[in-house]
DNA sequence: TATATCGGTATACAATAGTATAGCGTTAAA
DNA sequence: TTTAACGCTATACTATTGTATACCGATATA
């Protein structure tokens, strides 16, 4: 195995970064990611009962969208042969973890209202 | 000041976090913001060379995502008044901070693509 | 005099994301 | 017999994002 040199080691380290961004923005791109995984955090969902927690959702994007978590390994879809078939989406290990990531949106969103709101109090009393 | 039930204290907290999760995706949606402000975090920047660090953007996109950071109280932009103009930007506090929220991006992106590469690897041994 | 730099804007277009509405086959309840 | 539920798909549309290309006035350099 030839030794790397240290540009080398930086390149694929960036770029593996790159990639675990890119994997983590596409967990939350668009409007209707979020909404969704944020009801089946509180447990496991079929089609219908997610078309109705995530108000607004057409059931086309639904369907689109589960499918894009889905593949991003953030869903899990079974299928059981009841007549009619009952389908369930819930999330997979990884997807449960997203809930880090949102406790660290959270967090840097809260601290940051609170740094603007101080900014803007400052205008208006300069005013 | 009347007390607050719980069913409206958790109203309240929920709706601060949606508040707050939204604020943060702003600063990610989009094809450019990121790169910008991964660029941005290495120091202050003036146009042209922002420019030239985000591969591919062009004036129009990087006038208006500068303007949107700006707004949402990301970045800062100053002017000198030297001939021709020198517009400089810059990350504020806030901006800076993004730094955790992309550091628990990373970290989950990272287990992310561990967990999935191990299934992947076991349908594999399967097959 | 021709060219390039600075920090952008203007106009027109293409691509992607999202919405609206209707429908599928099967089954059970009213 | 009509109605509704299940888990979707199909078609057509609108809205939002992003791209391509050209250009602005002032100044410095070749």
């Amino acid at each position: 195995m030839p030794r790397l040199s240290d540009v080398e080691k930086v390149k694929m380290c960036s770029s593996q970064f790159v990639l675990a961004i890119n994997d983590t923005l596409n967990v939350f791109n668009g409007k209707w990611k979020l909404p969704i995984i944020g009801s089946l955090l509180y447990g496991k969902k079929r089609f219908k009962e997610l078309e109705r927690e995530v108000v607004g959702i057409t059931p086309r994007m639904l369907s689109k969208e589960l499918k894009d978590l889905e593949m991003n390994g953030v869903v899990k879809r079974t299928v059981y042969d009841t007549i009619p078939v009952t389908v369930e989406y819930e999330l997979t290990r990884s997807g449960k973890q997203i809930r880090n990531v949102l406790d660290g949106m959270i967090e840097w969103g809260l601290q940051h209202r609170k740094q603007t709101m101080k900014k803007s109090k400052t205008k208006e009393e300069a005013a």
